[in-house]
DNA sequence: CGTGAAGTTGATATCTGTCAAGCTACGTGG
DNA sequence: CCACGTAGCTTGACAGATATCAACTTCACG
């Protein structure tokens, strides 16, 4: 799955990976799926493919604002999501809350858990969603089997140090309009992966949780959209976003170019 | 190797770990290395043990100020630390630069590289220090192997990822004296757990280093450090640190109680 | 013992947070 | 089908935390 990281820019660029999800899929089976490429590695024959089917025991449905595990929950799976929208968060006694992560479809989320068989996030759903549940044990058993499966786990597991890491780079590095920014292209650039537009998107989330995962409150973030309507940038209309000019997107945060 | 991460503190908890290092150790093989419980899985016989001595190709030595890998570098090693103390960064091409972790012995790093078998950060080395290579094809081929050492990976890969929550919260929810005490708690517990004082630390890192891993500025990172010190919880001296009162300091970022 | 890097401290500027008011959209129930 | 209520969003005025700029001090190293 050659995918490259762009540190400066928090996009992630897909390669070979323009997939149009189709609802209506039935099918089970990983070798069936849709979104196949994104969860899983390729180059199996249609034998290993079966087999690697197994790594799905199940599939969830979790409703709109329903956790799919919470901090404290016992490790035991690590779920592809299939469709739907999902936010990771973790929190403090006295009530502040981190969000650490969108995810979207194709992506997985538990590998937190891992560390001490316990979770140590909340994963909540910001849509109706269904996620493929992946028993962990079982996916280190066909990753000692298969050798693609392996890397694959390893190259997830990865991504997310070096996503984690441009998010801790917009935190510590970036001021508000920057952060936004990046998070805008970065949220366009996963959907059009996913055969969405390049231009257009409809938030999943409240300027709140936005604000959380780029460590400012909701009116800043209410007022960074503003002023980059005003710029004739994007177009805001609550949570639908069309972005006129990704140049100048990218320039807010990129003053020279980005890759 | 039971470890629980609080992530309101930033401190990690290890258990039954209190290993002294004894610089003069001769042995290469990981067998007879007296970092053994911080790198390796435990629970092996003696023959898997001897085994599990190919993990580890060669050591190299990086000294201070060089770097062990940096951005762009193929990737094709883990490293372990044996002896020394790293910081690991990434930077824009506008010369922001973030600094990702603090890296002492027994830690491991280069996680960065397996997505895209390309390093994505730097890892410097800052003061003289001694490294374990892990060439990543062969943890991968032994992990297939044993099993207690693809669950060990596993969860070094999963604590990244956890750790790495915890600065988001850091970075995006708390401030400035909070983040700085959470640093401490968290730099001498990981010490404490290496045989060295409790109370007691020499930074080896410098204070825009400190404030470019806490999202702060060097000179925000040096009043904070006189305001501890003023209101009798730390000893300062340029580097060195003693801690006078460490329920204070983690009142600072914690009002209750922190585990 | 001199020199420069690192660290401290003060004065001021700037960005974002806070508080408050009003607006918009959506869902619910009459 | 409309009215109402609420949650989410926007905007303004002001406050507060941290950044910036600058001067000075300390320490490490040659």
């Amino acid at each position: 799955m050659g995918l490259a990281l762009c540190l400066r820019c928090h996009i992630e660029f897909y390669q070979n990976m323009n997939l149009a999800i189709t609802p209506e899929s039935v099918k089970v089976a990983c070798s069936n799926c849709n979104l196949r490429e994104l969860c899983m590695p390729t180059g199996f024959n249609t034998d290993d493919m079966k087999k690697l089917d197994e790594v799905v025991a199940t599939r969830r449905r979790v409703k709109q604002g329903d956790m799919l595990f919470s901090n404290g929950d016992v490790f035991t799976s690590l779920y592809a999501i299939r469709t739907g929208f999902f936010k990771t968060c973790v929190s403090t006694e006295d009530g502040r809350e981190q969000v650490t992560g969108f995810q979207m479809a194709g992506e997985i989320i538990g590998l937190d858990g891992i560390v001490t068989d316990l979770h140590s996030c909340n994963a909540v759903a910001l849509e109706d969603a269904e996620v493929c549940v992946m028993p962990f044990a079982k996916v280190e058993d066909l990753s000692r089997e298969f050798p693609l499966l392996q890397r694959h786990v390893h190259k997830i597991m990865s991504r997310e140090i070096v996503r984690e890491n441009s998010v801790m780079m917009l935190l510590g590095n970036m001021r508000a309009e920057e952060r936004l920014a990046a998070f805008l292209l970065n949220l366009v650039q996963r959907l059009h992966a996913r055969g969405f537009s390049q231009s257009e998107l409809t938030l999943r989330m409240s300027r709140e949780e936005i604000g959380s995962y780029l460590g400012m409150k909701l009116e800043t973030v209410s007022r960074a959209f503003s002023k980059f309507s005003d710029e004739g940038i994007i177009e805001v209309k609550q949570r639908y976003v069309r972005i006129l000019n990704s140049d100048a997107l990218k320039k807010i945060f990129n003053p020279e170019t980005c890759s």
